[in-house]
DNA sequence: CGATCTTTCCAAAACGTTTCGAGTCGAATA
DNA sequence: TATTCGACTCGAAACGTTTTGGAAAGATCG
């Protein structure tokens, strides 16, 4: 390995002067700084990330730790979730570490065992629940921490899209074309997201004048077959539905199927409306024809995560301002107006 | 944090012995190794990990990286190997690293810089091509690494399932069972272990006297979708399959869904084998009637790979002996006797 | 000329660990 | 009694970095 003791060495200068040179410190002189960076870029220096860390106390490191046993539904989030993460960390030239634990792993514990053995700057946590174990635990470790998705008491930093907006502004965009037979397909009933989301949708109801219908609003998780399958038994009932919204890409995916298969053209017999990930391999645009609705790419949670954590641990910020991201809304050819 | 330091203070004794005690080493009084024990207990001591990292050289960090853009297809089984490699490898106590690049990053480089900057142990490869220029990088820089799959060179460290086995077993099994028309739906062309594995078909369709017919091999994406339309093409012709061979388990549900959508009762009307990775949620007992075929869990894989790793760093091994994981045989009802 | 300021440099300490070499002390041996 | 031995203990160095607290030397000022 290449040492500031060997970059020293090369120029002539003490080990102090290359570690100020690099580092940018103003009390060296220029023609010095042209030789000390000059050696250390053609001996390939790079800093031992193990010693700064343990000088400066910052390794660079941020963890995320998973759960072992996770459901046949969550894998396409979860692999986006990593694999999103990981490249929006690294990108910022931070080491992301993964830690899946184990079936008789204690998720909090394995928190606790990673903060007492040093190396890591900060965590991000996913799919926090009602008085998270895991939030508790890190706050009082006082080790920094960023949440994807917000628990209702608000009280740590996270990064969440609105998802309320989700819901009101599709559904106004239903209204406003006529709409008033929307059915919702919603995420899984006790995440916060769903609800906020449910909100929306009654309060773009009710902008309109319309009345909430609890019995429009359907949970389950947010995979194709399902979206087909309650989609196929909603349009078969005589008060069907003339508009669909879809949670995400792959409930969309599963509406399109169904209607295709009964014969429901879409815009013309059915409209629909889907919120958008901006997950690969799912976009809106490849579907036909274009779905229209919302869109707030989870890419951009990451990288505001990711940035976060990063101020939160070079700043030393105590608990920067939580972070609403905006969504977009993008009306396609998949709604089409309705006589009153 | 809790040091050496504190546990020495508060036992009363020197922070060598603290750290000597604690290590295991037989040159402390037994009554003095209780007390050190019971205080570091107490106190809540773990070693820091940079600190032990940069006196001992080992930081206990395998590290993975992988490139930014990938097909839809390989999202399953990608998300697998992360998530498997990852619990694995945390399982033996190390911590595991994941470098997503970025669009504009060169994956060798990556991995010379980890390397560079310390602190990596060594590193996990998956999909190897030819001449793979990650490890010719690796090799050069004496860092220890082990590779997933083979290439055909086999210059390196690596965990391998018996892929010619898989294609041998399944095609014995039906051949044995009397079927001579057997399609056999295997991966991507380019890939090393679809080689193998057609290599594996050949040899059991020749040791029965049969005749290797190349058309009966079909190559592509190992998903659902090909497996239906794949099996829906074949079954309308009139000297369709009587058996067929899916090589992992989305394949064969593809299958099952063409044979059940056209009116093909499996095992009577259609025998179907397939290789099971182990994956969660595609158990072979899933299917109805439970799936028969080879099987080698990928978790086995990791678990070997994350330990020929550790075994690699600890010992100091140069490379040690590649390793091929044995593949199972369960029959089950999804074959039927044919007669000849 | 002496004092002060600037510029440029460096020795040394510290982060927390492992480990080498050596030291102490009582018991066993010569 | 003097020597060796064994069991136990510890000081100090080292890993590579950052950072503090100066020092040296020349320029500037009174």
């Amino acid at each position: 390995m290449v040492t500031l003791k060997d970059v020293s060495r090369d120029v002539g200068v003490s080990i102090t002067q290359v570690s100020r040179a690099l580092a940018g410190y103003p009390d060296v002189n220029a023609e010095t700084r042209e030789r000390i960076v000059e050696a250390a870029q053609r001996l390939g220096y790079r800093p031992n990330a193990l010693a700064r860390g343990l000088k400066t106390g910052r390794s660079g490191i941020i963890a995320m730790v998973v759960p072992g046993g996770w459901a046949a539904e969550e894998s396409t989030i979860l692999f986006e979730i990593v694999m999103g993460l990981s490249a929006e960390i690294s990108g910022l030239g931070l080491r992301f570490v993964l830690h899946v634990a184990g079936p008789e792993e204690d998720v909090v514990g394995v928190h606790e065992d990673l903060v007492r053995s040093g190396g890591i700057d900060g965590f991000v946590m996913i799919q926090p629940v009602r008085n998270d174990r895991r939030i508790a635990k890190l706050s009082k470790l006082k080790v920094p921490f960023v949440v994807h998705g917000q628990d209702p008491r608000k009280s740590h930093p996270y990064v969440d899209i609105d998802n309320f907006e989700v819901g009101r502004r599709m559904t106004e965009h239903l209204v406003s074309a006529g709409h008033s037979r929307i059915l919702f397909l919603n995420g899984p009933k006790d995440a916060e997201f769903v609800k906020a989301r449910t909100e929306g949708y009654r309060t773009g109801l009710e902008a309109a004048g319309l009345s909430f219908d609890a019995s429009m609003v359907e949970y389950g998780p947010m995979i194709e077959a399902r979206g087909e399958a309650v989609t196929r038994k909603a349009l078969r009932r005589p008060d069907r539905p003339t508009a669909i919204i879809a949670g995400n890409m792959m409930i969309a995916r599963g509406i399109y199927r169904a209607a295709g298969a009964m014969g429901f053209a879409i815009p013309a017999d059915l409209s629909v409306l889907g919120h958008d990930d901006g997950i690969q391999n799912f976009a809106p645009d490849s579907f036909s024809p274009a779905l229209g609705g919302t869109s707030a790419p989870l890419r951009n949670a990451w990288r505001a995560l990711a940035e976060s954590l990063k101020a939160q641990v070079e700043k030393g910020l105590e608990a920067n301002s939580p972070e609403i991201l905006e969504v977009e809304f993008e009306p396609n050819k998949s709604v089409s107006k309705i006589q009153a």
